[in-house]
RNA sequence: GCGCGGGUGGCUUAGUCGGUUAGAGCACCCGGCUGAUAACCGGGAGGUCGCAGGUUCAAGUCCUGCCUCGCGCACCA
């Protein structure tokens, strides 16, 4: 503790090498990283990370394109945590690792936001506000965020090209996804079709089922039974609803022809406990299901007949809404059809059947022959002619209305709404599916679409699926593995304005053309203009959006005109086709699409599983009959402190920004990486960003600070000398076998994917072996102003451990490490090898196979000891142990014990030195008696027990444990066996524990030994006091106060000063020991007074063991 | 409703092949140590390991049922 501050500045101004540390500052983690910010992209730190493993394996990274059009959160800095320490990672193996950056533009989202901004809510109000203008807002409105994406992305280190990233909106993109388009068209497998579609009246728009899963919302409406009064008969069928606007759209009741139906003839009024519309007359007939009977009745009735659905199929029955849907020539209208999907689950087993409103509904009606008819328009209200009540009305908003016809008592014969044909009203709450951006109900609508026939390449899904290796797996065999094995056809196109246009031109007799290249528009349109067809330019540059391809019309084989089919893609088919797009395949760039898939990584949040995971393996089996990637890691969402999922609408949305500029990037990656698994939802907590900080930080810039400031006083050159590890004290050994066990443990964990549990032993090791014990243990090797061995060897070792943990932080933690790095070896880390190997860098090697050996041999990590690590587990074991005992015994630390003895236990002379500074003992012996201190337990080992004893293996454990004297049996044990209540206990059978006799000041620790066996050690210490202990006592209690004033004083490190001390009531002082006070404190003048002597006013004052003690300092 | 993943002191979590004392961290209390650290060390309090059964000599761990949270699925008419 004789370095002068200055000195250390004094001392670094001559040349310094570039490996040569000078001394670090105090930390300030927020301009540390800003600074090194600017000088990565001074440096062009991120492109040399690239560029010099150019020579590497290729390991190829696709990032999930995010919209730019919505402000960055939290969540998004996970994924991209995680997608950059990958990268990172692969790159310091020695894997060439391009990261292009890319972004989504297209879609309903987009179109929602400016429709917001313009007041445009309605199709109609964009097309009068023009196709063309209300596409360029789009284009625009797609990088409102850009900035702050970006100004993320850049803070939080995560690196990827955003300079040349895929546009989703870029022609070359829009043409590479025709390209694709037209593969699919090619073999059959893009249709046109009519299907019951999930739609939203209010954005006008049909949704695929993976954008349906978003919106599910549990909702409580009105269902309804309602009589459908037989024509020929004097009894109705009962069917059940709970779409109430559906009704006058039925044309059809299904029943299921195995059911059993009744017949039932009300007997008597109903009850009091009738709630709601409806009712029945007593003497009216009711058919329904038999075993919903109870269910849905609520009158008392006779069972009049009793038959199988099959007997009803074919009768007819009145019409609800009569002329609101135009029978046309079906022979089968409003009639009882079968079905074999009818249960008795729910309603009355009769199936209320409005053709378009549902998909079994529209298949029944266009297999039985049903009139296909709208009562419902696209904008969700009922067409003129349904009904002089609801016509025009939004459909949702007459449920009401509906019901008040339905039970109007008005009309006869049973015909019309208005003739009291609803039995029974009940809300019914269940889930349905909103819309995701409008929150508006979805109405199932028929419509026009076009879909991809992925359920003709199921096959091929599972088995590509198969080949992916999923992190974590079970969402790759369960999630994804239940979607594939259940997949439906896509639903890809939309009545929309913003996206990749369908290629598809269409004639009106049905002949169509898919274009799949500008090439080919351009040559489709030369052709119908040479046939005298009017059009307009098409040239290179020409836009790829509407309403520009919309002003083409070419010509069929046949002659005819074709027009474009009206839609725009699903956005996530654009997404889905990123892994060649972003090259503009197959139109540019060959060599680099070829040597790029499929893909090596990717990793988004688990709620992409039926979003960007599903398409890109949906496009790529379709286009290329292959995997789009070979690994995937699907990443839990993140939860706000209370568990909660952030979303904007609950606003609980963490700012990125608020930890950024408070703890710094470093802490708030590593914080989200060693929170809990990648997969696991995790829960945000603000306060374990600081705790990070303040742990795994602020300690390893303080172990570096320890190092550089030292390092730089005594110039410490790594390269000028070197000590072999085999050469260095046992600590040093110590502490670079710990850091190799740790670093291969680390590297494994990343292997499987277990980034948090190599997080939190690294941590671990960083504060517990490597600043706690090894820093704190080795300071005043340091201090020595002698260039000793064993001073450089210390330096040597904190080098070589600080890079090693640099090395091993900086993908997950780009920061702080590289300016430790830089100043320690003059080079960034980020270009550093990985300490457990640079597989990349082999001959040969790709990213997914390489020579398991030579990647072992590339490791920079020193040899491992496990002994010496066993070892000093136990050293730093009795260390902890001698406080408990000074605490059991009453005996304060600085007092020391004349001696203390380690009984059993292996050879620790090594440590001795170590142990009696930590224990404050003035000499370490070693008991070789083991009796003197030590006794024997005996603990029963139930595995080898247990098959031997069977039932009675609690009561024999019991009895070796509570044995009168376990010496004894040991010994009969030993001799040959011994009988324990009937069971022939043998050495295996038992575990002989040895622990400190009672009456001594001893602890025993239980440490696993080298050989895996258990060690019991004891220490005890000699609890005797004698002037001369007193006397060193007080001497470092007085030393520890004045050193905490001179502290409290703020004074220099190097100062001088006078102390006077009293000291009242207390042991004689030494006159080696007042000395000692006077040097540790660097003292100028010291007086010890008598004690007859008063201390001034003001003096401190301290009090111990009795003993009361006044000081000055001056 | 079906599928997947959770539920362990106030909070965050570890817990391997089932093995008898469920382990850490934060926060709290007491004590100690400290001229690198926002730390560190020792002790204390705090747990019916979601609930109920079952298998077993032995269950946080395996089985069954249920409750609960999250996510996903869906033709609920």
């Amino acid at each position: 503790m004789n370095k002068k501050g200055s000195d250390i500045q004094n001392r670094t101004l001559g040349g310094r090498s570039m490996a040569q540390p000078k001394a670090a500052g105090e930390l300030n983690a927020v301009q540390l990283e800003t600074d090194l910010l600017k000088r990565w992209t001074d440096e062009k730190t991120f492109q040399a990370s690239i560029d010099v493993r150019r020579n590497g394996a290729p390991f190829i990274f696709l990032e999930g394109p995010p919209t730019a059009n919505g402000k960055p959160g939290i969540h998004h800095v996970v994924a991209r945590t995680y997608k950059d320490l990958v990268c990172r990672w692969k790159a310091m193996e020695g894997f060439l690792v391009e990261r292009k950056g890319g972004w989504d533009t297209h879609g309903l989202p987009v179109e929602i936001e400016v429709q917001k901004r313009l007041d445009l809510m309605s199709n109609e109000a964009i097309e009068a506000f023009g196709m063309a203008e209300f596409n360029q807002a789009c284009r625009e409105s797609v990088w409102t965020y850009e900035a702050a994406w970006r100004e993320m992305t850049e803070r939080m280190a995560y690196w990827v090209d955003l300079d040349n990233p895929y546009v989703t909106l870029d022609n070359d993109y829009v043409e590479s996804a025709w390209w694709a388009l037209k593969q699919m068209f090619d073999k059959g497998l893009l249709y046109r079709g009519h299907k019951v579609l999930p739609f939203c009246p209010q954005t006008g728009t049909s949704y695929s089922s993976h954008e349906v899963a978003l919106g599910y919302k549990e909702v409580e409406e009105p269902s309804v039974y309602v009589k459908f009064k037989l024509t020929d008969d004097n009894a109705s069928i009962l069917a059940w609803t709970t779409t109430p606007w559906t009704l006058p759209g039925n044309v059809g009741l299904a029943v299921g022809p195995e059911v059993t139906y009744v017949r039932c003839r009300v007997k008597e009024a109903a009850g009091e406990h009738w709630e709601g519309a409806g009712g029945a007359d007593v003497g009216e007939e009711v058919i329904l299901a038999k075993d919903l009977m109870k269910e849905v009745l609520r009158h008392h009735v006779d069972i009049v007949d009793e038959f199988p659905g099959a007997d009803l199929v074919g009768r007819s029955y009145e019409p609800l809404f009569p002329g609101a849907v135009p029978k046309g020539d079906s022979m089968t209208a409003w009639t009882v059809l079968e079905a074999d999907w009818v249960t008795t689950t729910d309603g009355t087993g009769v199936v209320h059947t409005a053709v378009m409103y549902g998909e079994d509904d529209y298949n029944l009606g266009m297999e039985a022959g049903l009139p296909a008819h709208h009562t419902v328009d696209m904008d969700g209200s009922f067409v003129t002619g349904t009904h002089p009540e609801l016509d025009g009305r939004y459909v949702k908003a007459c449920d009401e209305t509906i019901i008040s016809l339905l039970s109007s008592p008005g009309g006869t014969n049973g015909k019309g709404p208005e003739s009291g044909l609803l039995y029974r009203e009940k809300a019914y709450a269940h889930d349905y599916p909103h819309c995701w951006r409008t929150d508006h109900p979805l109405l199932y609508y028929a419509m026009d679409s076009w879909f991809v026939r992925m359920t003709a390449v199921k096959e091929n899904l599972l088995k590509f699926n198969d080949q992916v290796e999923w992190a974590p797996d079970w969402v790759g065999e369960g999630r994804f593995g239940e979607w594939l094995r259940n997949v439906k056809d896509w639903a890809i196109s939309r009545e929309r304005y913003w996206g990749t246009p369908l290629p598809v031109w269409r004639s009106e007799s049905g002949e169509m053309k898919c274009v799949g290249s500008i090439k080919e528009l351009q040559e489709e349109v030369a052709k119908a203009v040479a046939a005298g067809i009017a059009n307009p330019d098409c040239t290179d540059d020409v836009d790829l959006h509407r309403p520009i391809v919309d002003g083409f019309t070419l010509l069929s084989d046949s002659g005819e005109v074709m027009h474009r089919e009206p839609f725009v893609m699903d956005c996530w088919f654009d997404s889905g086709c990123a892994s060649f797009a972003q090259w503009h395949h197959p139109f540019e760039n060959e060599e680099v699409f070829n040597a790029s898939f499929p893909v090596d990584y990717i990793c988004e949040g688990v709620d992409q599983t039926r979003g960007w995971f599903y398409t890109l393996l949906a496009v790529s089996t379709t286009v290329f009959d292959q995997p789009a990637y070979k690994r995937c890691l699907s990443l839990g969402l993140i939860l706000d402190a209370e568990g909660k999922k952030m979303s904007k609408s609950r606003g609980n949305i963490v700012d990125p920004w608020d930890h950024f500029n408070r703890e710094g990037a470093d802490a708030t990656r590593w914080y989200m990486v060693t929170a809990g698994a990648p997969w696991n939802p995790m829960k945000f907590d603000p306060n374990g960003v600081r705790e990070t900080y303040a742990k795994m930080f602020l300690t390893l810039w303080n172990v570096y600070k320890f190092h550089a400031d030292y390092a730089a006083l005594d110039a410490f050159d790594p390269e000028a000398s070197s000590i072999p590890v085999a050469q260095r004290p046992a600590l040093d050994r110590w502490v670079l076998s710990r850091l190799a066990t740790v670093a291969n443990d680390y590297h494994e964990n990343f292997v499987n994917w277990q980034f948090h549990k190599a997080g939190r032993d690294l941590e671990d090791f960083v504060v517990n072996d490597l600043s706690n014990w090894y820093v704190r243990r080795s300071r005043r090797r340091l201090w020595d102003e002698a260039d000793s061995n064993d001073k450089r060897s210390c330096q040597h070792t904190l080098h070589e451990v600080l890079l090693t943990v640099c090395r091993l932080v900086a993908p997950v933690a780009p920061f702080m490490v590289d300016e430790i790095h830089r100043n320690l070896t003059g080079a960034s880390v980020h270009t550093a090898p990985w300490p457990a190997g640079v597989p990349g860098s082999l001959e040969g090697a790709t990213s997914d196979a390489w020579d398991e050996a030579a990647a072992k041999a590339t490791a920079s990590l020193p040899p491992t000891d496990p002994e010496l690590e066993a070892t000093m587990a136990l050293v730093r074991e009795l260390a902890e142990a001698g406080r408990r005992i000074r605490i059991d015994g009453n005996r304060r630390q600085r007092l020391p014990c004349a001696q203390g003895w380690i009984v059993a236990g292996p050879e620790l002379s090594e440590f001795h030195d170590l142990l009696a500074e930590e224990l404050n003992v003035e000499a370490i012996l070693v008991e070789n008696d083991l009796d003197r201190f030590q006794r024997i337990e005996l603990a029963p080992n139930f595995r080898a027990l247990a098959p031997k004893a069977r039932s009675s293996v609690n009561e024999v454990a019991q009895a070796i444990r509570a044995a009168e004297d376990p010496e004894a049996l040991l010994q009969a044990i030993r001799a040959g066996g011994a009988e324990v209540l009937g069971v022939t206990v043998e050495e295996s059978d038992v575990e002989v524990k040895r622990v400190e006799r009672p009456g001594f000041a001893a602890q025993t620790v239980d440490v696993p030994g080298a050989d895996g066996a258990s060690l019991h050690v004891s220490l005890v210490l000699d609890m005797n006091d004698s002037p001369a202990l007193l006397s060193k006592g007080m001497a470092r209690d007085i030393t520890r106060r004045v050193q905490a004033q001179r502290k409290a004083m703020d004074l220099e490190l190097e100062a001088t000063i006078d102390l006077e001390v009293w000291v009242v009531n207390g042991p004689a002082m030494e006159e080696a020991d007042e000395a000692w006070v006077a040097a540790e404190t660097r003292c100028a003048g010291c007086v010890f007074h008598p004690e007859s002597s008063t201390p001034p006013e003001g003096a401190e004052t301290f009090e111990v063991d009795g003993t009361t003690v006044h000081f000055t300092v001056a």
